[in-house]
DNA sequence: CGAGTCACGTA
DNA sequence: CGTACGTGACTCGC
């Protein structure tokens, strides 16, 4: 289908495709989760590359089209550069298989396509590059690989992706030169100096775009600067020389070739023949949706010159696209609570009835199909895992059902199509305790979308609080527990939603930590956020174009909108995933009934006596200042006693002394241990000796006088209590933490910093504070899940647990142990469930790592099931990737398979500890959760008010301490049944530390 | 001003 | 050369 004609049409526009680097792009920018084929073939780079080509090519019209392949099989540049890996052998499989399906569906739409033994698609680019310019053609090169940049004059422009790779910039001498401050032509030599991580090619560190083209605009060119290196002064200068090989090397491989012999000429790449019946089987295989196909058709039928083809019978969905939950919803005004309320009718209040009815089919087809196979395994294999713990019970300890929840019939155990009937609530303004504060609503259904914003109307108020009273079942937010404050700001309440998507991303990845909502998005669904914050993905230029200014208020405006729709996607991502580990009871739960009680425990806060704290403040730092003057007077120097480095300094160069241990990155350190023994040694230097005490002595109380201050500092004015923000998806373990300020580690370890208990007493109505801890929670998690008789048997006998396990690692009656017997072996107890080396066991007790290899070897002998069970817990990560608790929480440990012996090494040590950690920090949520119930049910007003991971702190009511006692205590006892008990041990006083124990 | 390092408090 | 956290101070480089 040459057309002579075309030619004489000057200047012809041609279009050079580089179709690896398009596909590679495409790949990694859409999810390909949602783009995968019924059969399980991955679609998204033949999706975003087919949808991207047909996008440029109805823009530009470009007379000619060719696409370049790499070849499988090293090129040249392999041989210069081993670790070379800008090609295709280093694409993941998924990629790979879609790459010859690409080229079929390029064949059918009549695209000339060409790849080259040897020589990458960059290459042939470049030659493409010099034969249009020879034929006068104006040449575009579609290109997401920077290396096309050097082919860039007057007549040849690259077409680069952005940041999404849908948003195609048009990079032509001028745009290189405002961006990279060189003309095209240096680009190479720039990049040569830069590096280039994406394809693994190192450049000089330190060293980026700016340094790189200050030199090459100082010294001319590439050779030029390596000639004066010696010129270049400081680091940069430095890591220059050092990287000179390399440099060249780069220079050498990112060269493109500009004159292959591709036996073809110019006029070859006029649009071929149209294969429509082959177009539409290939559509029909990979399943790509109706819109795809028809633009397909449209743009290169129309090439031909055929007309638009009819619609045609294809009823098929745009099945798996992300798109589809990232659109633009409509923006819908509300004027009154009349148009809310009917509004609300027409899209929120269905969704229920909608949801039901899904249900009950599902329900149906479920009977039906479990009654054709004879129900034999039709129903889910691996049920609730909240409940699993509990089938063991016999005795009523189910903790799910008596959980907060209602009626059995009511649970779910999986998500499944319920998201499909939901609506978004997305509230924005400050979660935080004691001065929440909210700024806007947005809400989300059926694609359509309203925004609140304060100052609020009361009747919208009560119309959003019936709304939520109502239709909470049917509910997405992300971050309840922020939510719960964020409406209880404006006098709102909040049932249980259905659907959290900051706990479901948590279970989903609890290393991945998202500090916001769109860092969530990046990260799950591969959105990428322009600067100002839009999703590129979806069309979410919600109004026109985007790119104009709008102003502040219509910004964050939208930028609320956005967030609504990023739950929405983000909810339909992760739905799927939990059920597929059957971790949604672990968010409906237990994750979401915690959210509610973090948040009233928040609310709550913990009262404090404002006198006892700034007298402890000012003792502290008394003492501190004593001993900083001490420290001064015998360095004779007025060493900054906070300055590690000023330390390093005084300590071993001035003073002279030994020093014992490195740190990380390799100066010596000052750590407590180290001087510590620094101490002990220095016998024969009075004024060092004076220095090393007094200095430890400033280190000690300076902390506790800092950490008595930030509490200070945190105390909320209007109710004089500390709220704190407990962290709920942090931990990677599943443990919660709490921040500003901490309350999990204050002071308990010497009597000193102890006294800061003290300052935490009962507020107005309250009698006592009174504190449940679990005993040994981690061991006894160990005897229950290795079943190791003699340490079930320690647990069970209910004498002192160390002592037992003592006499029996000793083989000594149990009165005849020695302090030091006990500690040592309680000290390997706990060592155990962190992977201890016997060098650290040594270490920290002071022993030689003969003695504690003796000690472990003893240890295994009489717990031999303890033993394997911490072996098999590595074994298991290994084959399946993660570690699991005992109620399904996964966390994944992709550095088990670490070159580095390092990272291998800690990576097995966090997997042993992940499921022990993890199970206890799951048994303390349930019995919080629990206990709460049961403090509720009671009609008590004694609350929980802070968790330390196996303690709870709560404040007891006037007359209500017994109760109390014995209800959370109970409640903690029976959180699950495990092969042994567990045990709480409580104590009650008028401060935080008389209620020690 | 932000990131990284060091030190140190808790379970 | 045991796990999991958060905070504060200093220091370096932008």
């Amino acid at each position: 289908m040459a057309t002579v004609s075309d030619k004489k049409r000057s200047p012809g526009t041609l279009l050079v495709v580089d179709g690896h680097s398009l596909a590679f792009r495409a790949f990694f920018a859409l999810p390909v989760d949602n783009f995968t084929t019924s059969k399980g073939l991955p679609t998204n780079a033949i999706w975003g590359f087919t949808n991207m080509l047909a996008q440029v090519v109805e823009k530009e019209e470009p007379d000619r089209l060719a696409v370049a392949f790499d070849m499988a099989g090293g090129t040249f540049r392999n041989k210069m550069l081993p670790d070379y890996k800008g090609t295709r052998d280093a694409a993941p499989e998924e990629l790979l298989a879609q790459l010859p399906i690409i080229q079929e569906l390029l064949e059918a739409m009549g695209v000339t396509y060409i790849e080259k033994p040897g020589y990458e698609g960059d290459d042939i680019i470049g030659t493409l590059a010099s034969m249009g310019q020879e034929a006068g053609y104006k040449t575009l090169v579609l290109s997401g690989d920077r290396d096309a940049f050097q082919l860039i004059d007057d007549h040849v422009t690259v077409l680069y992706p952005g940041h999404h790779f849908k948003d195609l910039k048009h990079m032509d001498a001028q745009a290189i030169i405002d961006k990279y401050k060189v003309e095209p032509w240096q680009y190479p030599d720039l990049a040569a100096i830069r590096g280039e991580t994406s394809d693994n090619i190192p450049g000089v560190p330190g060293v980026g775009d700016g340094y790189a083209a200050r030199w090459i605009n100082q010294y001319g060119s590439l050779e030029s600067i390596l000639e004066h290196a010696d010129e270049i002064p400081g680091k940069k200068g430095e890591a220059l020389r050092a990287n000179i090989d390399q440099v060249r090397l780069n220079r050498k491989v990112n060269a493109l070739v500009r004159d292959l012999d591709l036996g073809c000429g110019i006029d070859d790449f006029s649009f071929h023949d149209f294969h429509k019946d082959k177009l539409a089987t290939l559509f029909k295989q990979l399943e790509l949706g109706t819109r795809t196909k028809q633009r397909i058709m449209r743009v290169f039928g129309k090439t031909l010159g055929l007309s638009s083809l009819p619609a045609g019978e294809d009823d098929e969905e745009e099945s798996g696209e992300n798109s589809v939950y990232l659109n633009d919803p409509d923006k819908v005004d509300i004027a009154d609570v009349k148009a809310m309320q009917s509004w609300a009718d027409q899209t929120i209040k269905p969704l229920k009835a909608a949801r039901d009815a899904a249900d009950q089919a599902a329900a149906q087809e479920e009977a039906s199909l479990s009654a054709e196979t004879d129900g034999a395994e039709a129903a889910p294999v691996q049920g609730d895992q909240v409940n699993k713990d509990a089938d063991k019970g016999k005795d009523g300890a189910d903790p799910a059902s008596s959980g907060h929840q209602q009626a059995p019939a009511d649970r779910r155990k999986y998500c499944g199509k319920a998201l499909d009937h939901s609506w978004v609530l997305q509230a924005e303004g400050s979660s935080k305790p004691g001065k929440a504060h909210l700024d806007r609503v947005v809400l989300l259904a059926n694609d359509q979308v309203v925004t609140l914003e304060a100052p609020f109307d009361q009747t919208i108020l009560e119309q959003l609080q019936s709304l939520l009273d109502q239709y909470h079942e049917t509910l997405v937010v992300h971050g309840y527990k922020e939510h719960l404050h964020l409406m209880a700001s404006a006098g709102l309440r909040m049932s249980q939603p259905f659907f959290d998507t900051k706990l479901a991303g948590y279970l989903v990845h609890p290393d991945f930590h998202a500090d916001n909502l769109e860092q969530a998005a990046k990260h799950f669904l591969q959105i990428a956020m322009k600067e100002e914050g839009a999703v590129t993905q979806g069309q979410l230029d919600l109004d026109s174009t985007g790119d104009e200014q709008l102003d502040p208020e219509t910004e964050i405006r939208i930028k609320s909108i956005r967030h609504a729709v990023i739950v929405r996607a983000l909810s339909h991502k992760l739905a799927p995933l939990l059920d597929q580990r059957f971790q949604f009871s672990l968010l409906h739960d237990m994750e979401l009934p915690v959210s509610r009680i973090l948040y009233t425990m928040e609310n709550h806060g913990a009262c404090v006596d404002l006198q006892r704290l700034t007298g402890l403040r000012d003792q502290f730092a008394a003492e501190a200042a004593q001993a900083q003057q001490i420290a001064w007077d015998s360095a004779g120097n007025l060493v900054n006693l906070q300055s590690p480095k000023q330390l390093q300094k005084v300590l071993f160069e001035d003073m002279q002394l030994r020093p014992t241990k490195k740190t990380k990155s390799g100066s010596y350190t000052t750590n407590s241990a180290a001087l510590q023994e620094l101490y002990l040694k220095t016998t024969d230097n009075e004024k060092a000796s004076n220095f090393l005490g007094a200095l430890l002595r400033h280190r000690e109380t300076n902390k506790l006088k800092q950490i008595v201050q930030s509490l200070i500092d945190t105390v909320n004015k209007d109710d004089g209590r500390i709220h704190t923000t407990y962290e709920q998806t942090v931990a990677a373990t599943g443990r919660l933490s709490s921040v500003d300020p901490n309350l999990q580690n204050i002071p308990n370890r010497n009597a000193a910093g102890r006294e800061i208990r003290s300052g935490f007493v009962t507020g107005d109505g309250y009698e006592a504070l009174l504190s449940c801890d679990y005993s040994q929670v981690e061991l006894r998690i160990m005897a229950d899940l290795s079943g190791d008789e003699a340490l079930i048997e320690a647990f069970k006998s209910g004498t002192d647990f160390h002592k037992y396990v003592a006499s029996l690692v000793y083989g000594v009656p149990i009165d005849e142990i020695s302090s030091d017997q006990r500690s040592h072996v309680k000290a390997m107890s706990y060592g155990l469930a962190y992977g201890l080396s016997t060098y650290g066991l040594a270490q920290q007790l002071k022993i030689s790592p003969a003695a504690a290899d003796v000690l472990k070897d003893q240890y295994f002998a009489t717990f031999g099931k303890v033993h394997t069970y911490l072996e098999s817990l590595v074994t298991k990560a290994r084959e399946d990737g993660y570690t699991e608790t005992i109620f399904g929480r996964r966390r994944y440990f992709p550095e088990l398979r670490s070159q580095n012996r390092n990272r291998r090494d800690a990576a097995e040590r966090a997997a042993l500890n992940a499921p022990i950690q993890g199970s206890a920090a799951d048994i303390m949520k349930l019995a919080m959760i629990r206990a709460d119930k049961a403090l509720r049910d009671a009609g008590v007003n004694s609350r929980i008010i802070l968790q330390i991971h196996d303690e709870l702190v709560l404040e007891v009511a006037a007359g209500e301490a017994e109760q109390a006692s014995k209800l959370v205590k109970d409640a903690m006892e029976h959180a699950v049944d495990l092969a042994v008990p567990l045990n709480v041990s409580i104590g009650i006083g008028k401060d935080w530390q008389s209620a020690a124990h």
